[in-house]
DNA sequence: AAAAGTGTTCTCCT
DNA sequence: GAGGAGAACACTTT
């Protein structure tokens, strides 16, 4: 899926595409995706206008006043919007049909999900699934990241993706984050030094911020709903450039290891434990 | 033709 | 309870 970064940038198209439509009908071929049911989506949302789309860590947010659909891309979700009478393609799911045009959700691997919720319950489903404080200087205190690290036992790559600590990371930003805080991917977390926790503080909002302004990665197939791809690509220095040398160190060649069943990139010159 | 792929969640084991 | 390994989800690409 999108990260953050890719997120918003979807988040951002289709705040200009769909904003402020009322839908008319929805269809889908695959319903089962639709967690909390199709057939209630349908019923409650036709009738309805799109009032805002927001953002949540990698979640998508449809508000429509009382109920918000929370969407999630997962690998390969997309959004894109489509003139009326188009001829839909063999990985589209859901149709969502305004008077002028229609909103269509594609995904190859079928991971992605839609939920409908009251609004009044969004806070709470993000706090049951303890989603940390998006990685902006207000939200992301550094006092609370570090207590949080000295207590545990888990390395800091798996520990960064699975988004308690810091909403938005994922495997391609998480490996250029450490490698910006010379940080190998294995250190257990309780081993890090102040230095290394600051930098990986400041890193990842950094990181995350620069590639939401250049509208994230295109590596493999994500566009925006818009169609438009990405050129934060061409800032990575360690994700998919294994065997090439260290940018920084210009000693070693980035390495590719399995660190918690997913490929990581780093400098073993730069990023050692220890 | 096996393996890996921008993610999350669950089970089973230590 | 904590943490890790592996699998599951479904499909394409290398």
């Amino acid at each position: 899926m999108p990260e953050l970064p890719e997120v918003e940038n979807v988040r951002q198209g289709l705040e200009k595409l769909v904003k402020n439509k009322k839908i008319l009908n929805i269809k889908s071929s695959y319903p089962r995706m639709v967690l909390t049911g199709f057939e209630e989506l349908k019923k409650e949302l036709e009738g309805r206008e799109i009032k805002d789309i927001k953002r949540r860590g990698k979640y998508l947010l449809f508000d429509f006043g009382q109920w918000t659909l929370i969407s999630h891309l997962r690998m390969e979700g997309k959004y894109r919007v489509e003139p009326l009478g188009f001829e839909s393609q063999k990985h589209d799911h859901i149709f969502v049909e305004f008077s002028d045009a229609v909103l269509v959700y594609a995904d190859v691997r079928k991971f992605g999900t839609w939920e409908l919720l009251d609004s009044e319950k969004v806070e709470q489903y993000f706090t049951s699934k303890k989603i940390g404080p998006e990685p902006r200087n207000e939200d992301f205190d550094e006092a609370l990241f570090s207590k949080k690290l000295h207590q545990s036992q888990k390395k800091i790559k798996p520990y960064l993706l699975d988004q308690t600590l810091v909403a938005g990371l994922g495997n391609i930003y998480v490996d250029e984050v450490l490698w910006r805080s010379q940080v190998h991917p294995e250190t257990v977390s309780s081993e890090l030094s102040a230095k290394q926790i600051h930098l990986i503080h400041d890193k990842t909002i950094e990181v995350l911020q620069t590639a939401v302004e250049r509208g994230g990665s295109s590596i493999r197939t994500y566009k925006n709903a818009m169609g438009k791809e990405g050129s934060m690509q061409e800032l990575l220095m360690v994700y998919g450039k294994q065997g090439e040398i260290c940018p920084r160190c210009r000693k070693a060649e980035i390495e590719k290891i399995k660190v918690a069943g997913r490929g990581s990139h780093f400098c073993p010159y730069c990023q050692k434990i220890k």
